[in-house]
RNA sequence: GCUCGGGUGGCGGAAUGGUAGACGCGAGGGACUUAAAAUCCCUUGCCCGCAAGGGCGUGCGGGUUCGAGUCCCGCCCUGAGCACCA
């Protein structure tokens, strides 16, 4: 028989009269009407501007990742705004894209029909999910309104020198003649009619986001992120150090003899040099070889008429790879040129060849090869029989030890074969032989990044259109800020075809458009912005929407900016938040902004999956959050999607887990209606209470939401095994605690409890000490490490009073068989002998 | 290959170097009910034991420490990102 238990003081039967379905919406309507989640965006006090990063509107809907992300920012905005802050939570669309244009061409509509539709779908999803949100200041990148100011953007970058024009490479399908994302590349293949991918190189606006790598790079240490983003930029950014070598290219008459070549042979007045950068310059008299990049601009002057068919056939095959493939690892393959050069270090001539494992975009498009000590070129000399020569050797290792696979390692290693140098350790040789060559002038240290800089062109439709216009006499013209926007035309065929590169290229009537400078006819730029552009500002836009003619107020912008939290995924880490950082550095070195950082503090949230896999439509596991709110209700949605992980981690999405959190809440629910002025609180309920705020606030501070929700799930836990009615002093800070979880039952809570203004207007409990603090604390006692048992004392016992509870204690002291030979105390926490 | 995460009960997950498993799900038992649902109460890491109690436990192997999920060294597995970057 087990024993029936204390009789519950009240039923959570009583939370029957709670019912979401009511609750929800009529706190949202009034919300609406009472203008709660309005922002005074120019009074209100104490300025905090926390963004979320904004979604692309699918057809499909909100996807709960979406959800996830922006209750965990609403909970952060609420939070600060519960703490006396002005909160301004802006959402937006960033609607313009490939993702559109290609699901527009698939169902056959247009995307300017599209996606209103997708927005108003979105918009009554956010809605329902009771987001903070002040849709007074949002935008929609596909807007003239806003996309005015993306093309401002771009003529400011172009006003600062810092958009150009060059050649580069796109992918091009030859069957659907149509420029493909790297993404629509499949093994080389169009995804679409599976036909082989090219490159073609076709000229595309470019962003010097080069030109500000070291800056963005040391930033980095100065602003409050994700170590995981800042890494992961850093990563991008990839910043080496090393050197630029010079390698004369020799003359056909100095490549007759194989011996050492000396001055006195040098006949041609410029000889061609051949600039290559390596981040082990150390290696130098190991280099047996060099390579050119297919596109090398010297390649064509150097190859010898023998070898011309060869490398140019070579060359050809290389262009017609496409981007994707290209870069992806595989065997290797080469021709050697006919021509040789002379290692600096070592006087010899090397011969020189051409691979496409050497990529044009990195350094300088040539490379010295070191066989011995680097991995790929080991395997391209092997492959193509070319000599490999050690030049460093671990202490345990003989200079003459044959090298059976790449030395790449170099701590504890040394020079060899390399002259004056041997016996050098390789760090010391690394600068004595930068310096050596830099005296005899051909050598320079320099600094290498991978960062590329910013194709924004896109031969694509659905984008903002390039504000620029060509004219025969005037050359580039930039289109004059004041006839911006450049309207994107709303064209019946917008799929990419063979009568050009850009759609908008057909549209004569479009392009065709007056100099603003002599008035000509001139044409307009056809290629439309890059997405990524849309993003790159959207921030600084939010609080000033409703300032038509300025992209961002400078007094609002004063007031709200930079960003004070900003979250997001980490699919972003890089390029949106790496471009971002670079228009905003832009515009704060051409006077607009007086910040040149845009988020003081970004934390990305973690994941969801489902059920132990990722959601996919093609599972059948995808969460859709419509069918979630309408059953638990958006309190509990929310809740629940909070509880189930850490926030900057994500978590495993399981059905079952719901209505944990639904019972919490229907238990919250029931103390309220309960709850008493009569009497006095418990003093019991009351400390952990005080515990609870404290936990509660500490948590939501580094959004640490489940284990807060896990705090009040313990409170009221706590609350309840009280055989009696709850106070109301034990109930109000609660419902205070739990509002920017479950927003709405919280202010049906509040109001139920009498008070008239909005729970979120009410301020955040405080939290006392004093209150908070234990009489008797349990004291763990280990005896050799071992725990034996438990003592409760008072929390300043000291360490004898302790000791002789301990002792006095039959179970621990049973253990206590030898002389103690130390006692280690921690106050509050354990006591350990050792004997 | 490189970089960054992560391996803890049946499950999701808690743990400033200090009582591992908070909180929740699930499961088992009970109360209420004609019954079910809902609600409420109790139990729930594994092993031995009737019990008292004892032993073992945070991916694996070492180490530091009075004390290690946590720190150090060496592995394994797994997720994500980058990838011929010289």
């Amino acid at each position: 028989m087990t024993s029936p238990g204390p009789k519950p003081p009240f039923q959570a039967g009583e939370a029957a009269g709670y019912d979401p379905a009511v609750v929800e919406p009529k706190w949202q309507t009034r919300w609406r009407e009472r203008g709660t989640h309005q922002t005074d965006i120019e009074h209100g006090r104490n300025p905090f501007y926390v963004l979320m990063m904004f979604p692309y509107p699918s057809a499909e809907g909100l996807h709960v990742g979406n959800l996830f992300a922006f209750t965990g920012n609403d909970i952060y905005g609420r939070f600060q705004r519960l703490q006396g802050h002005t909160v301004l939570e802006p959402l937006g669309y960033d609607a313009f894209g490939i993702h559109s244009e290609n699901y527009a061409l698939k169902l056959n509509v247009h995307p300017m029909s599209l996606i209103p539709q997708n927005i108003a779908n979105f918009r009554r999803q956010l809605d329902r999910a009771g987001l903070m949100v002040d849709w007074r200041y949002s935008v929609d990148t596909t807007d003239p309104s806003y996309y005015r100011w993306t093309q401002w953007v771009f003529l400011q970058l172009y006003k600062a020198g810092l958009a150009y024009k060059k050649k580069a490479a796109v992918n091009w399908c030859p069957n659907d003649k149509t420029v493909l994302a790297n993404e629509q590349v499949i093994a080389g293949r169009c995804e679409r009619c599976g036909a082989a991918v090219e490159q073609r190189l076709l000229a595309q606006w470019f962003f010097r986001i080069s030109d500000f790598a070291q800056r963005l790079l040391d930033n980095l240490d100065r602003i409050d992120w994700s170590e995981s983003t800042k890494t992961a930029q850093r990563n991008w950014i990839g910043r080496s150090e090393g050197a630029e070598i010079s390698f004369r290219v020799l003359d056909p008459f100095e490549q007759a003899g194989s011996s050492t070549v000396t001055v006195t042979q040098e006949i041609k007045a410029e000889p061609d040099v051949i600039k290559v950068f390596t981040t082990r310059p150390d290696t130098v008299f190991g280099a047996t070889y060099l390579v050119l990049a297919p596109e090398h601009p010297l390649l064509e002057r150097i190859t010898s008429d023998a070898q011309w068919d060869d490398v140019m056939a070579y060359r050809a095959r290389a262009g017609q790879q496409d981007i994707v493939t290209r870069k992806v690892a595989k065997e290797k393959t080469g021709v050697f040129t006919g021509s040789y050069a002379m290692n600096p270090a070592t006087r010899k001539p090397i011969p020189i060849w051409v691979a496409d494992y050497v990529l044009m975009d990195y350094g300088t498009g040539a490379i010295m090869a070191v066989p011995g000590h680097d991995e790929r070129d080991f395997e391209f000399a092997r492959a193509m029989d070319l000599p490999i020569v050690r030049v460093i050797a671990r202490e345990d290792e003989a200079a003459s030890t044959p090298l059976r696979e790449p030395l790449v390692d170099t701590h504890k290693c040394r020079l060899v074969h390399s002259g004056q140098f041997d016996g050098k350790h390789v760090a010391d040789g690394h600068r004595a032989i930068v310096a050596w060559l830099e005296a005899k002038g051909s050598a320079q240290a320099t600094v290498n990044f991978r960062l590329h800089d910013w194709c924004i062109s896109r031969q694509r439709y659905w984008g903002p259109p390039i504000p620029i216009i060509y004219c025969d006499t005037c050359g580039t013209v930039p289109v004059p800020e004041r006839d911006l926007p450049v309207i994107l035309p709303n064209i019946s065929n917008f799929r990419p075809d063979d009568s050009g590169i850009s759609p908008l290229a057909r549209h004569k009537e479009w392009y065709e458009v007056a100099c603003p400078q002599c008035g000509a006819m001139g044409r307009r730029e056809t290629d439309v912005s890059d997405t990524f552009l849309d993003s790159a500002w959207y921030f600084l836009r939010y609080p000033s929407v409703g300032h038509d003619d300025v992209p961002f107020d400078p007094a609002v912008t004063k007031r709200w900016l930079p960003v004070d939290s900003y979250i997001g995924g980490n699919e972003h880490a890089v390029l949106h938040l790496l471009y971002s950082r670079f228009t905003t550095m832009v515009l704060h070195d051409m006077g607009y902004l007086d910040f040149e950082e845009p988020y003081k503090k970004f934390r990305a949230h973690g994941l969801i999956i489902r059920d132990g896999a990722k959601m996919s439509k093609s599972r059948g596991n995808v969460v859709v959050p419509d069918e979630f709110i309408a059953r638990w209700g958006a309190d509990a949605f929310r809740t629940y999607l909070m509880f189930l992980g850490p926030f900057e981690e994500g978590g495993d999405f399981r059905d079952s887990g719901i209505s944990g959190v639904r019972r919490f809440l229907d238990r919250l629910w029931s103390s309220v209606c309960a709850a008493t002025v009569e009497g006095e609180p418990d003093p019991i309920v009351l400390r952990k209470l005080h515990q609870t705020i404290k936990k509660v606030s500490d948590d939501i501070a580094v959004l640490g939401y489940n284990t807060a929700i896990a705090a009040m799930m313990e409170y009221i836990n706590v609350l309840r095994k009280n055989e009696r009615t709850p106070h109301r002093s034990e109930v109000d800070p609660l419902v205070q605690l739990v509002a920017p979880f479950a927003p709405h039952m919280a202010e049906e809570a509040w109001e139920k409890l009498g008070h008239s203004v909005s729970v979120m207007d009410s301020g955040w409990p405080e939290y006392d000490p004093e209150m908070a603090r234990e009489e008797l604390v349990q004291l763990a006692v280990q005896v050799n490490g071992k725990l034996r048992g438990t003592i409760r004392v008072a929390p300043n016992v000291t360490q004898d009073d302790a000791l002789r509870a301990a002792l006095a204690d039959a179970g621990i002291a049973k253990h206590v068989t030898g002389e103690m030979r130390k006692v280690v105390f921690v106050p509050g926490r354990l006591l350990s002998l050792v004997q």
